[in-house]
DNA sequence: ATGGTTGTTGGACAA
């Protein structure tokens, strides 16, 4: 069982990146984030044609999560607990072949000193709740997206340019910090504890793709059950040296199921 | 310090 998880930054400015990238790597399920559309925009029939049945919670222009998968997607959340009704489309969950999985698209947070690291914080609390919950089912939970944080140092070619910033800040890190602490796994560090320059996102400026100035905030959070299964995590970052690539690479966990 | 880029849109805003 393979899975992905890949911010394509606007689905169908993507569409055929994504399509070579899955006709190649056959993922059994591919997370995505920032598909950029309203749900009924979505490829649905792209996807079909290449066997994916996908489930998507979209809004205009702006965020948006979608989860596709060739086998069958059952009992779909569209939201966390606890969203307000125009809260933006950053989640969504369901269950897989028995594991549940969630689609996540985490604030960025930036800038600090407004409301939008406070919503950060929140959100990160509100998804501290849900894996409280998700944990007690003692059964596989993957929880894969866009984290928009930097877990270490090491994790960053150039920390000192994120000191400052929403996805570094030692509050940001402890949030993130506080939901391993619950019992979950971050799966590419723990399976690749010494790796360097393992980057998921280059920013399309001041040239960071050719200067490998890159960020690792795309991630796998495993249950024990699940990672008790898998069997390896790895980056691919070649789909962002392609003509219109996103600005994120995507994470891939293998499992024995 | 600033600007550098991309996507959604058709001017900012988000990242």
């Amino acid at each position: 069982m393979r899975i992905a998880t890949w911010n394509v930054n606007s689905i169908r400015a993507r569409l055929p990146n994504i399509m070579d990238w899955i006709s190649t790597q056959k993922p059994d399920i591919l997370l995505m984030q920032e598909i950029k559309c309203e749900t009924s925009s979505f490829p649905f029939l792209e996807f079909k044609s290449s066997g994916y049945e996908v489930r998507a919670v979209g809004q205009k222009s702006y965020n948006g999560v979608a989860i596709a998968s060739l086998h069958p997607i059952e009992d779909v959340t569209e939201a966390l607990p606890h969203s307000s009704n125009d809260e933006p489309a950053r989640y969504i969950e369901a269950v897989i072949k028995g594991i549940r999985i969630a689609s996540i698209y985490l604030p960025n947070g930036n800038p600090v000193s407004t409301d939008k690291f406070t919503y950060k914080l929140d959100w990160m609390a509100r998804l501290k709740q849900r894996a409280i919950k998700l944990l007690q089912e003692e059964s596989p939970v993957i929880l894969g997206g866009d984290y928009n944080v930097i877990p270490k140092e090491m994790d960053a070619h150039d920390p000192a340019a994120w000191e400052n910033g929403a996805l570094f800040l030692p509050q940001i890190r402890a949030a993130f910090q506080e939901i391993l602490n619950l019992g979950y796994t971050e799966a590419f560090r723990a399976m690749n504890p010494h790796k360097l320059e393992a980057y998921s996102f280059w920013d399309y400026q001041a040239g960071a793709w050719q200067r490998d100035n890159g960020i690792r905030i795309d991630h796998f959070l495993l249950s024990p059950e699940s990672i008790d299964r898998s069997t390896s995590c790895h980056i691919d970052r070649s789909p962002r040296g392609k003509e219109k690539a996103s600005d994120h690479v995507p994470v891939i966990i293998d499992l024995d199921l």
